[in-house]
DNA sequence: TTCGCCAAAAGTGTATACACTTTGGTCGAC
DNA sequence: GTCGACCAAAGTGTATACACTTTTGGCGAA
């Protein structure tokens, strides 16, 4: 009987016949997207918490994928500081630092400060009545306790007044931001209550519509810092030396 | 006869032996980071123009490696904004509208008039004589008219200052932003002297060393507007047809 | 000549194969 | 009983195969 010559495979047929996109213009969101996004809200919902090990075959026996797919997705979301990426090691979701926490709200103070300013001189009654019914959804989602939705709701609302002023490039780079500091709330155990950052988001609109700059910034720069300060950030938890030299 | 039930194929062996990297603590930046890095500076120096289709086997060739990790760099490359991807088109060099460009500068304002502000404040003597020495070497830069150099050191400027207030979020944003303007300048052909940039710069280290918080914002904020006021956006270049119906 | 159509070529999208690394555990030597 | 060497299992890194899409170029009909 014939013997086959070297090593020897079975192929059996590769690619996948590329769902037929339905006639109109239903851009479906490529795969590799769908699967971030799956994963982004999965850790800023807490379904996956910091340090989970992802590994590439779970995930892509999970949505049907192959490997090549997962490990696109998971190199995006690494670019996004949401999870740290190990050469040879692997994938887990990200355990920011307290000093990358401070970092980011830094960051997010300089843009969100700079931009409710240009917001309170800018806006129109139109969006300003936009930004309003963004609020009126965040209390609804803080009065039915709806967990995941809320968390959602309360960081959008800085994207949207952000996509507002017209600056996409903005936008993008605050959205990036504000799940970073999903992520690190949750990590942190924000002790912030939702009900007192929505008054304060109402603080912020209110200062705005009067045209008010100066009061704007104030009170976004004081919402950042209550949010920030009310992270469980001083306390030596991420430092491992102290936790098992408790005698020290 | 028994046939083979379905497709065969021979496979050659598969993986190069990774290469065995020196012994010492020598990180090899990984093939795919090498990829990112000479694209970045090809765009960046000019050799690879906006618009220039970027074929991957073409690439793969060049560096010898296999398209998977020509199309991760290029997938970092699109996340940088420096190259567009179009499903099933490919990649090229990005062309950045001037709305876009626009943006890009608004934000870089935001930021980097809240970096100076907190660097009057807070850079110590040392740091600021750092940003002294790197004055010079813009300065012999520009003397020599090394083009390349001289576009790296007058970018490197913002990065380098965002670095000594110890946010490195802040830097790593800072620097994409400030690469997305070195191809925005390419683009449109700035006008804008790199002599004068350098006399800018050295403007505002005088106000920082001063701890003239005030001064130092409002010399980067003209800074930054006379760079962007320099590039030619006005003008109808970008649209394509008045280009090619010039009785118009 | 010009337009449209079709086939070939080029190029992208995804799956899979195989090499290499890390991890975790077992067993023998001390 | 502890430590280290060795081995198997699991998992990551890269190359390659093949399907599918877009582009290109030629050729015949109007």
């Amino acid at each position: 009987m014939p013997r086959i010559p070297t090593k020897l495979q079975v192929v059996r047929t590769g690619a996948k016949p590329v769902k037929a996109r339905a006639g109109a213009g239903e851009a479906g969101p490529s795969s590799t997207q769908r699967i971030v996004a799956s994963i982004t809200t999965a850790i800023v919902e807490r379904r996956l918490r910091p340090g989970t090990k992802l590994a590439e075959q779970k995930i892509a026996d999970v949505f049907k994928v192959s490997r090549t797919l997962v490990r696109q997705a998971l190199h995006q979301l690494s670019r996004d500081k949401l999870i740290a990426l190990e050469p040879a090691r692997g994938a887990r979701v990200a355990e920011p630092s307290v000093e990358e926490a401070r970092q980011v709200f830094e960051v997010r103070n300089m843009l969100e400060a700079a931009m409710v300013r240009r917001a309170a001189t800018s806006l129109t009654a139109a969006q300003i009545a936009d930004l309003r019914a963004h609020l009126r959804d965040e209390q609804a989602a803080v009065r039915r306790t709806d967990v995941p939705g809320r968390t959602r709701l309360l960081a959008d609302f800085h994207v949207v007044m952000a996509r507002m002023l017209g600056n996409e490039v903005l936008a993008d780079l605050l959205a990036d931001l504000v799940t970073r500091s999903s992520l690190i709330a949750l990590m942190y155990q924000s002790a912030h209550s939702a009900e007192h950052s929505w008054q304060e988001h109402v603080a912020i609109v209110d200062a705005i519509e009067q045209h008010d700059a100066r009061a704007a910034v104030k009170l976004m720069e004081a919402h950042l810092h209550n949010v920030e300060r009310n992270l469980e950030l001083d306390p030596r938890l991420p430092d491992l030396e102290s936790v098992l030299l408790p005698q020290d």
